[in-house]
DNA sequence: CTAAATTTTTACCAAATGGTAAAGCAACGA
DNA sequence: TCGTTGCTTTACCATTTGGTAAAAATTTAG
């Protein structure tokens, strides 16, 4: 009795509920992405997993339970490349590794990204929580060591803060900005010369003017 | 009679109907762009325009017609200081203009910036005839100039298309992604240094190197 | 001032949508 | 075999929402 007085037992998911709960947050990912919160329904990813509507409610309480998880394991993933910027690495060559991290997510998980743009785009009411908390701290750490940087003549002396915006922007432009691109471009393939470009573009911009 | 045999007459419009279409594309401007098309009402729209649900549809065919005619609009505004990129200026100087001019007007005008980023991320469905028409042929064009400087020695080798892309991105970035900059910057303004930074940016990338 | 045209309101409606209740079915341990 | 637990379906429901019909009010033209 005294050894299993746990008031919320944890209780691992079965292996149905493993797969029909990644079965939802795939189909939702689709949905959310395309249309936008309100603009999902929950038939569409009810659809999509190929189970009934009440089902889903089985496995998530609502709507908005669905989305918010996709948004947090998302953030996840989002943040990864930007811890793995290392102080003692050399300067230049971290950041533009970066770049490059960052655009092959934009280019590989385009639906990600404009889940996460169209949540911003919105004012963010759902994330808020959860930028303030994980991406605000880290954001700074890495604004800091880009600065020590800057400070030892290893870097052009840039705002850290806007150089890392200018970043996201480029990178995550080639995922939420594609139905334009495709207009624009016509049949020829965006990524053929975006790696080239945004190489071209930072370095020229952090190389240090070495006099 | 056979002065005026027009088919449909043009009508020019009453001063009501001015008056009450400009409230309502205001109002909708607001909404579309904080809500998305779908999540948009029209109750929402009659409300923030002071006018009732079908007192609003007496003034537009119905809620797409009022997106669309928003749309149309703000594209010929966004179009603009693309159109004023002058092929007999300077290089650089052209270029860093268009920058600016794109920056103030992200900065100024960020619920058109939104309205136009939340329509590309959801894949342009109700304006890719626009951008078909009316974008891709001065993108194209543009393009050929940006190209001419280059082969002219007078620019830095860069992709003209991408150059453009990281044009938009940046700048808009600064509209689109407000909600995200206000919780990283906390109380600090982003327009502070917006400017200076992306100068640095794009004149770093773009100065021809004169060997 | 009157009649025609324009504008606004009132009273609706059908479809879509997030969500629920409860019964039925399946799986599994004892 | 039985009962408990977990999963799925059927049948609903209340609300929201884009849109309409038509009467009422207002403006405008003659």
């Amino acid at each position: 009795m005294p050894d299993t007085p746990q008031p919320t037992p944890p209780k691992k998911p079965s292996r149905i509920q493993t797969r029909n709960r990644r079965l939802i947050l795939d189909a939702a990912l689709e949905v959310f992405s395309r249309d936008g919160y309100r603009g999902a329904t929950l038939d569409e990813i009810a659809k999509g997993a190929g189970l009934s509507k009440p089902n889903l409610l089985y496995y998530f309480d609502g709507k908005t339970e669905i989305y918010v998880t996709l948004l947090s394991q998302l953030l996840e993933t989002w943040l990864d490349p930007l811890i793995e910027l290392e102080a003692e690495g050399d300067p230049v060559e971290e950041l533009l590794g970066y770049v490059r991290h960052k655009l092959d997510m934009a280019l590989e998980l385009p639906l990600e990204s404009k889940l996460f743009a169209g949540e911003i785009l919105q004012g963010a009411p759902r994330i808020t929580a959860h930028l303030t908390d994980d991406l605000k701290p880290l954001f700074e750490r890495k604004c800091k060591v880009i600065q020590n940087w800057i400070d030892a003549g290893r870097l052009a002396p840039v705002d850290p803060a806007h150089l890392i915006f200018s970043i996201w922007s480029t990178t995550q432009h080639y995922a939420d900005f594609s139905a334009q691109m495709s207009v624009l471009l016509s049949a020829q393939d965006p990524k053929e010369h975006a790696h080239a470009h945004l190489e071209q573009m930072f370095r020229s911009l952090l190389e240090p003017v070495n006099q």
